[in-house]
DNA sequence: TAGACGTAGA
DNA sequence: TCTACGTCTA
């Protein structure tokens, strides 16, 4: 029951539909929606190449939501210690190079979106706010990709993804084998 | 559902036994035996001083085990960043402090075990083990606690804790409200 | 071994 | 803000 040994599944989940809560990262890892603790984007070897699965939207970095069915995702990596800024260049490796990957093979990631309350500002520290749950967002595509340059001149990667249309709804993409 | 507001319970948590099985840290926190995601040792207030309700034996620290109803628990702190070493003194606050003030009030606290297995050597790295569950204990009482001094000069405390006699039913203490 | 959009409490 | 016996993957 709590055997997942690695398997990646690529598109809707069985019995997960889009709109469903959840309180921790590590329910997303348990259900299958995503294999990670902390990293934001999860991906699997396909063909001999990495292609993104899901990606989470937690607010640590800086995406931007243009329209309720585009989102802008930024690139992971390039933090240093101390301060969390982005002081050093991302690199294209990894969960960056899953999502460039996902742009040519067209196949579907799963979005996860982070949702904020503000908590009672009892709190002596600045922060006030805090992540109190995980929403399954449904089903996009990686349209493309492009660099920023951060305060420090450092490198940023942007992902472009667009809902996938009428697959709002998981079930009906269930069993799909293209991508 | 998901909302335990800081609430700590002193003793036996109803539809808990001895025995049970957890797979994450997480699971503690949700089920109510141990309300925190790393911290090992948890406590509450109780007319104006803190005590230990809960400790969590990961294998991180030096525990030993001399006999099935007997135990010693580390105190935490005193780990210097990098290397993750006890250089520094731990100190009597926070959890070391609810557990030299448990030896007073004789109050019961559940003892969690983490336990290991043995993972298949294929990975690269030297571990080569993991932690695949956490076990509830049952309750135990502090009995004292003492002093040592580790490599670098450094005050570490240890706690000895005895199972409480004919508890280990957690069902047979529910609703006791000596401690 | 080190890094990752983790979490809560003090 | 920082610490805490966290967890996983690469």
């Amino acid at each position: 029951r709590w055997d997942f040994s690695g398997e990646a599944i690529l598109g809707s989940i069985p019995g997960v539909e889009v709109g469903d809560k959840f309180q921790f990262r590590v329910e997303l890892y348990i259900v299958g929606l995503h294999r990670h603790f902390e990293s934001g984007i999860d991906y699997m070897e396909k063909n001999g190449k990495i292609i993104a699965t899901s990606i989470v939207l937690s607010g640590g970095y800086d995406n931007d939501l243009y329209d309720p069915d585009v989102l802008v995702y930024s690139g992971q990596g390039g933090k240093s210690m101390h301060g969390n800024k982005w002081t050093k260049d991302q690199k294209l490796e990894g969960g960056n190079l899953a999502l460039v990957n996902s742009i040519d093979t067209k196949n579907f990631v799963r979005v996860i979106f982070g949702s904020k309350e503000v908590k009672d500002s009892n709190s002596i520290y600045s922060r006030g706010k805090k992540v109190l749950y995980y929403v399954y967002n449904g089903l996009y595509k990686v349209e493309y990709y492009w660099q920023e340059t951060g305060c420090s001149g450092n490198c940023i990667f942007k992902f472009q993804l667009r809902r996938v249309e009428g697959h709002s709804n998981p079930h009906s993409v269930k069993n799909s084998n293209k991508m």
